[in-house]
DNA sequence: AGTAAATGTATACCAGGTGCAGAAATACTC
DNA sequence: GAGTATTTCTGCACCTGGTATACATTTACT
């Protein structure tokens, strides 16, 4: 056929369009009946597509929920590596996390729409899927300690230790963020905390943990 | 049958033999073909134990491996627990690391026995098993926060933080360790460079990431 | 010795995931 | 516009981790 630009191609707009199909099923019933109350033979039935067609798409079960997040796993580095010149990675990074706040963005934990409010509960209810969450926090760490070395000549233990300091912290506010809605508060109630609170979180980051002096 | 003092119990020591004639198979198979090349009934077989039974002693297949580092999910908890009066929680953490590597504690990746190098080997190898140790590196952050928490008088957050900053670092730094074993280099060789990088990533983690000011 | 409770076994079963051979759809060529 | 090569999809059989059930065996207690 005369095609001026065969830019999409109809396979590859018939293959997004499968790809979706088969997440969309997937989110649709795991959200109804839980992750584990679902088999893989259902998604498949349900997007009109065999089992085997299925894993073509989604290497596991697992993967039709956080290929969603896949993004997010370079998202840190991607911060430092474009950060503005004369800036410290640390403050590009507190900066980017405070605007993700602002904008509810679900990474941070504080998006309280019935559906992101919804599926995180349910990651967070399924071991296995909480276990690719870690996962991708170790891509995360990987990620962001190549960043550190390569534009803020770092050495590479000094980047890779402040990368896995950096990426935890991140991960724990977001996940104390997202207990406290899963728990009922609602967002827009509790942005003024987790902005506190993140302040906090990266001038302890910042400064350090030796002003935690005990007695006793 | 007359007992004098029924501690261990025939029952008992049956089932303590019987759970370590399981793992031994385990290890011995895994070692020998990898982790993923051998299957559980195999496992089964060659402790001469039904299917059934070793799911009984083990949940899980990567149990079979695992379970001989659950002790040292709660280990950096214990010390700050038992820390001496007047010390700071990061001050005992750092010198209990210290003296793992000088006992060349596995944990700390710097024990190069055959044995311990090719399991350390086998399960960076496999990724159902790394995704297990996460999991214990998530326990781990729990424990230490609770003992933050309870004997440092520090605020719910503020643990959490200190917590999973702490238990990343030490991570990362039994990674580097046993990466650089696995790579050939012998522990006592390793010893100095080991026991210099642990100091700067104490050091780090008292004094914050704050020098790290970039230009550009 | 005899009985209750715990433990082990055999069998069948379910679900996630893969290999394979062939059918169907798409892209390319004349 | 027909014909062919190449992907892609499908159905099927199969393997493995893990569980349910029902029954046999062993240990502990009196």
């Amino acid at each position: 056929m005369c095609v001026v630009d065969g830019r999409p191609g109809l396979r590859e707009r018939k293959k997004r369009r499968t790809h979706a199909a088969i997440s969309d099923a997937a989110i649709t019933l795991f959200l109804e009946h839980g992750f584990n109350q679902v088999s893989v033979a259902q998604v498949a039935e349900a997007a009109e597509v065999s089992k085997r067609t299925l894993f073509a798409y989604f290497p596991t079960k697992e993967d039709l929920v956080v290929h969603r997040l896949a993004d997010h796993e370079t998202e840190t580095a991607r911060v430092v590596r474009d950060r503005l010149p004369r800036t410290a990675p640390l403050v590009a990074v507190r900066e980017h996390f405070l605007k993700g706040l602002d904008d509810r963005d679900p990474i941070t934990g504080l998006n309280d729409h019935p559906q992101v409010l919804r599926l995180t509960r349910m990651i967070l209810d399924t071991p296995s899927l909480v276990a690719r969450m870690e996962g991708f926090k170790a891509g995360a760490e990987r990620a962001l300690a190549e960043a550190l070395q390569e534009t803020a000549a770092t050495p590479e233990l000094t980047a890779r230790l402040a990368a896995v300091q950096i990426v935890a912290v991140q991960w724990a506010l977001a996940q104390d963020n997202a207990a406290r809605l899963a728990y009922g508060e609602p967002a827009d109630a509790r942005h003024p905390g987790a902005v506190a609170d993140a302040n906090h979180a990266f001038t302890l980051l910042e400064n350090g943990l030796g002003d935690l002096i005990p007695q006793s």
